[in-house]
Parts: C-alpha cells; sequence; structure tokens
DNA sequence: CCAATTTACGTGTACGTTAACGTAAATATA
DNA sequence: TATATTTACGTTAACGTACACGTAAATTGG
C-alpha cells in the first residue's frame, strides 16, 4: 500500500553529481570546515538545483542528538489557575514529537517572585537548550534572559505577552491592545452615556503591568475614539490575595460606585466573590480566562463577560513553534495572535480553551 | 548542547535480554510468522516490562515507506469559498509533516453532483492509501465508501459533518446539533414573544440535508425547551444559483414576513443579497462561516450574526489525527469538537479561522 | 529410518545521514 | 631540501529498524 520513495535525492545524489565523496557533502551541508572554496561553491549549486532537502529522519538518527527544549512559564497558583492551560497545550505538543528526537524540560517560576524567574532562567543557561519558550512576565528580567539566550545563539518563542525587538522566533498569545479594545467594545451592552468604568489591576509585580497596561491601554482607546462620554477610573491592587483586594474595594466602594468594573485579568474572580459577598448588584463584570472560578461566577450572572485568548493552544503552539524553527526555521510564523473569545452565561458550555 | 540519548531501549536490548536476535523479535513486533509461542510470548513479556517504543524515524528509514493520505472534500464552487479554508488547513498540516515520509493527495467532489463523489471514492480506492480524510457530505455515498474502507483496512478520519457507527478514527468539525442550538439562543437578543422565525436550507443534493437536519434540530430544540411562543418555520431552496434563491424567497416574502431568517449553511449572503436588493430591513439575518461575501453584509447589518466552526483548523486536525493515528493509533482523540465561534460586525475583525 | 519439508531462528545489508578516522597532497617551517 | 603541519578530501562505522536470505533443528511423510 505504501508507496516508495522514488527520487534519489540524497546527499550521494550530490555527491555523485559534484564528484566528491558524501563526507564532503555532509561538510558543506553542515557548513564544517575543511571544504576548498571552490568544490563548496559547485555542491552549494547542485544542492540548490537539486532543491535537495535533508531527509530530517536520518538525521536524527545518526546523530544521537536530542534537541532540547526549555519552558519557562509561572507556576500554577493557589490564586490563579490560568497556567494549567498552557501548561496542558505544552505536555500535548510534547507527547506528539518526543517521537521525533525532542525533549523538554518544564521550568516554574513563581508569579510574585521575580528571583523565582532569575534562578530559572540562569538554570536553563547552565543546562543547556537548543531553545526556549518563554512566558516572559517580569519584563527587565526577561529582557536580561533573552539577551543572554542572543549571545549563546539561543532561539526562543515568546507566549502570553509580547516584547518588542527581542528577535524572538516568534510570538504566540494575545493582541493586548486588541484585548482590551474588544473588551470595551463589549461594554456597549452594558452601558450607558455618561456612566463610570473602573479598571482594576490585581497584580503584585509591578513589571506585570507591561502586559496589563497593553490591555489599559486598548481599552481606554476605545471610548477615547468612540464613548467620550464614559468616565474612566482606575485602581491597582498590588497584593493579589483576596483579604486585600477585598480592603482595597472595600474603601473604594464606601465613596463611589462604577457601573461596570474591567478586571484586566484572570483574577476578576476575586472582584466577583468581594461583589457577592457584599450584596453589590447592577455593576456590571468583566473580565479575563476560563477558570472554574470565573466560570461559577460567570453561571450566576454576577460576571457579565470573560474574554478568553486559547491558553492552551498558545501553549501547544508556542512549543511546536520553537521545534519547527529548530527543525527549519522558515516555516514558523513570526506574529501568532490568538482570537479574542467572548464568553456569555449562554455559550461557556461550548468553550474550549 | 543537544544531549545523547542514554536509554538502550531498543529492538537489540530486547534480543538480548531475550537472548534471541534482533531478528526474532523483529518479528514478534511486526507480529509476522515464524516465532515459537514460547519464545514470541517472553519477548512480548520484555517489551512491556521496557515500555519499549519502536523508533519511528528509524523505522520509517528502514521501510522505505511513505505513508500515502488521501482527503476527498469538496471541491471550492464560485458559490461558496468554505471549503478554502479546510483546504488550506490541510496543506500547511502536510507541508508540516512532508518531511517524515508523509504524502498526501488532494480529491475533490462537486457538491451538486454524487456522482463526482462516487467516481473519487472510487479513484481513492484504487490507487491505495493507508488513510483517508473524509468529508461525508453525500451520507449514502458516503456510507457505502465507509463500508469499502473498512474491508480494505483503511481507517478514515471525518470532517466537517460527522456520520454514526461508521467506527471512523477521528470526527474533526461541529456539533452539529449544539451549533443549530447556540444559533437559537443569539435570537435572544434579536426577537420579541409571539414573533417568527424561518429556517432556511439551501442546498442542492437531499443528502446533505442530513449535515442541516442536526443544525436544524438542534435549532428547534431550543425553541421547543426555552421560548415556546416563537413560530418556527421552513423553506428548502434545492437550487443553489442566486436567481433560484431570489425566486423562492420572493414568492415566500409575497405572503409572510418573518422575523428572523436563520439560513443553516455559508449560503447565508444569498439571502442578504435578497433582502439588500429588495430592501427589506428590519428582518434579523443569522447563518454561517467566516467567509469574504458574509462577512461584507455583516459590515453593513444585513447580517447580524455569523456562526464559525474553524474550518481550516478542522482540515488541519482532520489531517493531523489521521496521520497520528498511522503513526500510534492510541493517541487521537476520537471526537474533536470544534468552538461554536459568535461572529459580529464589532469582532469580525479579529476572527481567524 | 531417511529424505523432504517446515519451523524457528540467526545474519547481513540497506535506509540517509553523521562523525570519527585515515590519508594523500599542498603548504609552511627549519 | 627535508620535515612538520595543514588542507582537502575519502572511507567507514554507527544510529534503530526492516527484510531478504541462510541454515540448523524439528517435524512430517513414505
Amino acid at each position: 500500500m505504501k508507496k516508495e520513495q522514488e527520487n534519489n535525492k540524497g546527499i550521494k545524489e550530490i555527491a555523485k553529481l559534484a564528484k566528491v565523496s558524501i563526507g564532503t557533502v555532509d561538510r558543506v551541508i553542515n557548513n564544517r570546515t575543511g571544504v576548498s572554496p571552490k568544490t563548496k561553491e559547485r555542491i552549494l549549486e547542485i544542492i540548490a538545483e537539486l532543491d535537495y532537502q535533508p531527509n530530517i529522519m536520518a538525521r536524527m538518527l545518526a546523530s544521537k542528538k536530542v534537541i532540547k527544549i526549555a519552558a519557562l512559564i509561572p507556576a500554577v497558583s493557589n490564586e490563579t489557575g490560568y497556567w494549567n492551560a498552557p501548561l496542558k497545550g505544552i505536555n500535548e505538543a510534547a507527547s506528539e514529537i518526543k517521537n521525533f528526537g525532542v525533549s523538554v524540560d518544564l521550568y516554574f517560576f513563581d508569579q510574585n517572585s521575580k528571583q523565582t524567574f532569575i534562578d530559572q532562567a540562569a538554570l536553563i543557561l547552565r543546562n543547556g537548550y537548543d531553545g526556549v519558550l518563554l512566558a516572559p512576565m517580569f519584563e527587565n528580567e526577561a529582557i536580561d534572559f533573552l539577551a543572554q539566550c542572543r549571545e549563546n545563539n539561543l532561539p526562543f518563542v515568546l507566549i502570553n505577552s509580547d516584547l518588542e525587538n527581542q528577535s524572538q522566533v516568534a510570538y504566540v498569545g494575545p493582541d493586548l491592545f486588541q484585548s482590551g479594545y474588544l473588551a470595551a467594545h463589549l461594554t456597549k451592552y452594558l452601558l450607558q452615556a455618561e456612566q463610570t468604568v473602573l479598571i482594576v489591576n490585581i497584580s503584585r509585580e509591578i513589571d506585570l503591568h507591561h502586559h496589563l497596561l497593553k490591555k489599559e491601554e486598548g481599552f481606554k482607546n476605545y471610548f477615547h475614539t468612540h464613548r467620550n462620554s464614559i468616565h474612566i477610573e482606575k485602581v491597582d491592587i498590588k497584593e493579589t490575595d483576596y483579604q486585600s483586594v477585598q480592603k482595597n474595594l472595600r474603601e473604594l466602594f464606601l465613596s463611589k460606585r462604577p457601573d461596570l468594573v474591567f478586571v484586566t485579568n484572570s483574577r476578576v474572580s476575586s472582584v466577583a466573590r468581594f461583589f457577592q459577598e457584599t450584596n453589590i448588584e447592577g455593576v456590571k463584570l468583566i473580565g479575563y480566562d476560563f477558570l472554574e472560578e470565573n466560570i461559577n461566577y460567570l453561571k450566576n450572572g454576577t460576571i457579565d463577560f470573560l474574554i478568553c485568548q486559547k491558553p492552551q493552544e498558545q501553549g501547544y503552539k508556542g512549543l511546536m513553534s520553537i521545534y519547527q524553527h529548530l527543525l527549519n526555521s522558515s516555516l514558523v510564523e513570526q506574529l501568532q495572535y490568538m482570537p479574542i473569545d467572548i464568553i456569555t452565561k449562554e455559550n461557556y458550555s461550548y468553550y474550549r480553551n
């Protein structure tokens, strides 16, 4: 049933045409030294002419090498299970390609501790890898790390949040600005003129703001261009445990009462819990991510909309992208924006991360 | 940088432990004849104990075989460009795996002609393949074809619309019932009590109804359980060109005027065109698929909602699934429902098929 | 009981590539 | 000029598996 491979296109066909041995051809292909410029050129011409594609399987077999990929992402915390999904995607991809000479090592850092990020990043450099998949949550530390990666010729793919001009192989994740913009757009169904929106950032490390700020920017931009009459306020909550969120919101809600709250990340469930415990009704709530705790508040109507951007797929595609790059760098799309999915009470049961 | 493969887990390790030659082990693994029951059992035990996984790359190299996959899908017609997207997904997947000993041949049939389906299916059987990716648009013909596939031990994956009890390796596509159900749910934003819904089926071959009927069923089911006061009517339009659609609708709209029209497939743009040309306003319109012509009517407000179910991903995942199955049948998820995405004027620009 | 056949293995080559090793010829060094 | 070194190649053994072929031993048939 299976058809025989008919074309002789191989290293030895090239050798025959160039009147050299396969060893020499091999040297040219892997551009090692020891080939005279003339023969090298001649061989390269033939390679181009034949449109020679090395047999990856034979290559993997012969070089007893395994492509080593490191993934550096936040650990799943008890405050948010968000990173479960990308992790699942990474594992799915890893198991699909493990038969093809790839090994994937996972490194986790604590979202509340830059030092853990620095330590794990250093560990990755020490242990030696061929490629890195990274969630650059801490901007400055990530930039430092990526600079070192570039020094070591270590290609990397970013997921979940992008950095500019880091010459990443690819970015897989949301278009953060558009994400915030669309969130603002959703308020069309929830707000009337002259009403007030409160933007709530809940994150400990200021650096995450790079991520959140872009969303915020998109969010504000929409109102700026479309609904100038809406009042926008903003609060940063720097401790992520519920008690702190509760305390901050309680103070805030003493003096004023917004008509809509936009939480810029998955911690929207903390706000929802506050609403429920404090019997705050009629305040619309928009946030991020398909997490069990969020879905529960969506079900009971405390949360109106959740925006979700395929976290599992981000992990899957991120890993696949760095792998594809290591095999054949030309194949990989540099910018892989995830769709911006809107989840409501009505459609959440059909959603797949 | 790349790490050496440390474990000896290979055919020859097994041979050593079983005190036989690699030839005998090979016979057991590929269960060929010529091994005594005792040794066979002994070898199998060792294989199980070592959790031996054959090296796929070495296998592909040694057997000069190429996995041959055939894809049988509708040709892109000038009436609807829908099948462009799955085709793109198939090609994307094909180019990703072509380096791994896979060849993919495309076969196209005409959605308006059962005979072309029969002919192409026969051609596939004649040409000999290891696996088939199929869009079973014509139910009876597909069932015949799949029976022959089963006879020939030819595994297949279905995309876009499912068939029951055909022992497919996998189905990749929408949950049609849920898709219709969600469409009905959307009417919540568009309809009031006692109003009328018109379901429009536009397709030439009655067999496609298998596909469309399930959507219709889901659609009706929603109203049955949630909004009993809505009146539902239905019309089948058996010619797919615009003139026929126009003629049918014109007659229909002489006597009555529904409040909402639900078109069960991507040909919703024909209805939209009719609305626009006839200056019909205030009739809500829901249909399927992210096609340029549909998007244009979405933009100008003629179409209210489009439902889309990742057609490109269907092609991609469908091909990957049959490939994965041929490599290692255990890995493939049997039911791969696509998300049910809702596209509106507001978010269409962020959508990716 | 001996020959013919079948069973149950072992052996060797091939797949396309890598990489270590070998070796003439060219060049540099004394 | 003789020797040492470098350059530019060729040769060969792997990598893990498939498969054709060879061959003892076991079984069958007469």
